[in-house]
DNA sequence: AACACATTCAACCGCCTTGTG
DNA sequence: TCACAAGGCGGTTGAATGTGT
């Protein structure tokens, strides 16, 4: 059945529209929230006299009809916040958009499908674990020809390195992020990111370390293996015993073997977004 | 110009969580 | 405590569109 034909499976309404919103149906369903709000999404329908459901409605508002989403190409901050979050929540795609305003989970969602995962492979990163594949560790240790094959999009990233005292993630000559959408309409203020960055942990990490989410979670950290699961980064492979459960976490947050190196820069750093005042993302809720 | 293939992203599906009676 | 409805979310699909030959 295509998407555009009418019923619903989701609401079990036969007289349901489906597929693409037209002009005018976005008109409705724009002018009814916007003088009335949705005190209750299933009724939305009804009195906004579209034909949808109240799912569709509600997806409708919030990845296209709302004033204050963020239009055009994913800046190389916003990319950047994207991809240090996700290696900490994993596919948490509402959580990850809490932290990029005026952008939805949906459409973080397909561009970490459409563009980063593609920029990790390339780079020989696991996407799920951001870890150095063990395929790409043997080539890379070898200096063999052993180079994953060019794809038809052309790799933007190249040479990433970890700054181990920092834990940062940097980038070496990084071309400006272009969208890799072919022929649509470019952001005009797309940022260049400089050929050596090194983008410190701190404003993404405090936001997430006040995040509602963040801290009750430390020890069930979605899309991470368990820590003996966890191929180390770095060339420490010593098993760590009698370490608590947090410090294991912390481990897996900053790919950094437990009792090995530590950074005292980077552990006031720590400190001071641990201490800081509790004060977590709004939901970008709205009321009317 | 025509076709096949690749890519993007809006929208749907289905499961899980939360609120309510 | 249970059942039900509604909302929220991540995974997936497929139409639209771009690119290569």
């Amino acid at each position: 059945m295509k998407r555009d034909e009418m019923g619903h499976r989701c609401c079990g309404k036969h007289k349901v529209k489906r597929g693409l919103w037209s002009p005018e149906e976005d008109a409705k369903l724009l002018r009814y929230i916007t003088t009335h709000g949705h005190p209750s999404w299933s009724s939305v329908p009804k009195l906004a006299g579209l034909q949808r459901c109240g799912k569709s409605c509600r997806l409708r508002w919030i990845n296209y009809l709302r004033p204050d989403l963020k239009r055009g190409s994913f800046t190389a901050e916003e990319e950047q916040t994207i991809i240090d979050v996700h290696r900490i929540l994993g596919n948490k795609w509402a959580q990850i958009a809490k932290h990029l305003p005026g952008r939805t989970d949906n459409e973080v969602k397909n561009f970490w499908n459409s563009c980063i995962k593609k920029k990790l492979l390339s780079q020989g990163l696991d996407p799920s674990t951001h870890n150095l594949m063990p395929s790409h560790k043997r080539s890379a240790s070898s200096s063999s020809n052993n180079t994953p094959k060019p794809s038809k999009t052309k790799s933007i990233m190249t040479n990433p390195t970890f700054d181990q005292s920092t834990t940062a993630f940097s980038i070496t000559n990084v071309n400006p992020y272009t969208s890799n959408k072919p022929n649509k309409v470019k952001s005009p203020n797309q940022t260049t990111i400089p050929s050596q960055t090194v983008i410190p942990i701190d404003h993404t990490m405090s936001s997430l370390l006040n995040d509602e989410n963040m801290i009750p979670n430390w020890s069930n950290v979605d899309g991470m293996a368990p820590i003996h699961e966890q191929a180390p980064m770095f060339s420490s492979e010593k098993a760590v015993i009698g370490v608590e459960d947090d410090d294991l976490n912390m481990d897996i947050l900053f790919n950094t073997p437990s009792s090995s190196t530590f950074d005292p820069d980077f552990g006031s750093m720590f400190s001071s977004a641990m201490s800081m005042d509790f004060n977590p993302m709004d939901d970008l809720g709205w009321t009317f």
